[in-house]
DNA sequence: CTGTTAGCGCTTTCAC
DNA sequence: GTGAAAGCGCTAACAG
């Protein structure tokens, strides 16, 4: 196996404590000795057995991030985010999604009990109720990614769907002069889409602009749900001059209708979607969309969690919301 | 902190080593004290100290992907299929990506000095010279993920590029019948991109026809390669009745220049791609691509790493190619 | 069948 | 400054 400080131990002719403390840098150690330990520490190629470290320190120094899914747009560039901030705090990840035979509550728990990990980052699309009694009475570091529907004991990012949903609309209005705009919901359990729903008709309001009913179709964050929506906004007697996708999905729909029906994007009308996914970049014209710093989401999250890793006792539970930014296409 | 089998062993009046017993299940133990020990351990909530475990059995149950980056089309899919077998072999997956902060190379040095991990999946776009010689005097459990290129002493699975672009080659003369087919090549460092073009020569071979060499144009797998790709080849005087791009990037491009040119896919010139990015399903006609299973991939890389895992002794290096398959579009 | 004992490799009092 | 010794929670001989 790999050298022990044993090892140097005998070769320094000191005790294994004397190692440990050289090593750790810590203590009162005699110069000459350290330097000496330290020498025969890097000639046998020494490295800690994290393991040993890690059952008498009752710290594992890794940190796990649980989530639905590893694929798709976003989690990855969260994933990401979050394996800077534990690289620099000197951190592993683990990368738990669920899949068909794993759930989350399990992983949590899992993990938790088996003390593999120090700390975990928590992404769900909604939290259940086992969930929610789970993370209420939790006594272990975690953090929470996903905006609302959130526990209020538990630290929690998201990003501001209001605040994306709400200056996306008034771009258009007091930007483009557009006064005439529709809106395309996603699913209704969806408590993302619901804020960006809220977010729309506050800057309708804001610049007294009366909101139509019918302008407020449902969607459901796919690409045929936005063409549905769109053919039926196109098809109402009074038509909206803009289209707002409460996402990109949606509004790659509206693309496909709006040229089927042989109109031109943003000359006959105008779409803007929300997400800022890859897709939208290849749509032509380029998509004006909201841009969710993804990473900047991961980061937070694991600032977050090392925050409260690092100061336990007195750290007080804090909800982040991170804030959007448009991405100008051609496309309104 | 947690309930520990000395708890047990208490209630139970028995010694830890019985109690260690019973939950392993293992050993002979009477029944009555077997059921009672799982009773009690169950009652407490007991949960085995994965670290304890660790430091006696030198297996720690952590395998760790090492990729270049998490995000794209590919990686989350590879960690997906990873994560899947991973979990049913009763193992927690570490997933590092290389960024500006850490290397590959250290990464794996690390994980395996600190024995954190029992075995390590690699994946990189070429193998150092560095690197090749750590792996080649590797005495711990790897394999890569990379076709070409290889290190003969080290378990490999990749993707067979020459059959995928071969039978793509074939579809297009044979079932589409026809025979003035160019192809945009990728970076000719990249040995994927290598065999694509072999795949695609081998295939003209085979079916008698003659590759023009100002057919064969260069490219770097980009949007924009694409786009200066095609508009060279349609731009020569014999220009191609088929475009085969070595990858679906550079194949959207050629969507651009083709409708800028009014030219209409597939009646004028058709286009092929490479990779079956979810892009391709988004262009309009569907693109006709070579699909690559990346799940699989992962999934075959981590199965054989458990091979190694549980059979060290008497296994013996493989090298596995992962078939392609097409995926018929309207652009062709 | 079950208990005793000796570690795994390291950190951390407590003495000297 | 440094060593001795205990112990983290568990497993694995070795006895009985």
């Amino acid at each position: 196996m790999s050298v022990t400080i044993k090892e140097i131990a005998d070769r320094a002719h000191v005790s294994i404590a004397t190692v440990s403390r050289a090593l750790n840098n810590n203590q009162n150690v005699k110069k000459s000795t350290k330097e000496l330990i330290q020498k025969l520490a890097k000639e046998l190629n020494y490295t800690p057995n994290f393991v040993a470290r890690t059952l008498v320190k009752k710290k594992t120094n890794v940190i796990s991030i649980i989530l639905p899914e590893v694929g798709g747009e976003f989690f990855p560039e969260i994933i990401k985010g979050v394996d800077q901030i534990a690289y620099r705090n000197n951190y592993h990840l683990v990368v738990a999604s669920s899949h068909s035979e794993r759930n989350t509550v399990e992983s949590i728990l899992n993990f938790m009990a088996q003390s593999l990990v120090d700390g975990v980052i928590l992404m769900v699309p909604s939290i259940s109720n086992q969930l929610k009694e789970i993370l209420a009475t939790k006594k272990f570091p975690i953090v929470v990614i996903n905006g609302y529907n959130k526990v209020e004991s538990v630290d929690s990012v998201g990003i501001d769907n209001f605040q994306g949903a709400y200056s996306m609309t008034d771009y258009l209005i007091n930007k483009k002069g557009y006064k005439d705009i529709a809106f395309i919901r996603g699913p209704s359990i969806n408590s993302d889409a619901e804020q960006r729903k809220l977010g729309y008709l506050a800057a309708l309001k804001d610049n007294d602009i009366e909101y139509q009913d019918d302008w407020i179709i449902n969607g459901d964050f796919t690409i045929k749900g936005g063409e549905l929506a769109c053919s039926r906004l196109l098809s109402l007697i009074k038509k909206p001059k803009a289209i707002f996708a409460a996402n990109d999905m949606m509004a790659a729909g509206c693309y496909k209708v709006i040229s089927s029906l042989g109109l031109k994007i943003p000359e006959d009308v105008a779409v803007v979607g929300f997400d800022h996914i890859s897709l939208s970049e290849f749509l032509t014209p380029k998509l004006t969309t909201v841009h969710v710093p993804t990473d900047e989401i991961g980061r937070t999250a694991a600032k977050l969690l090392f925050k409260i890793l690092n100061d336990d006792e007195n750290h007080e539970v804090q909800h982040r919301k991170i804030t959007t930014g448009i991405i100008i296409g051609e496309s309104c």
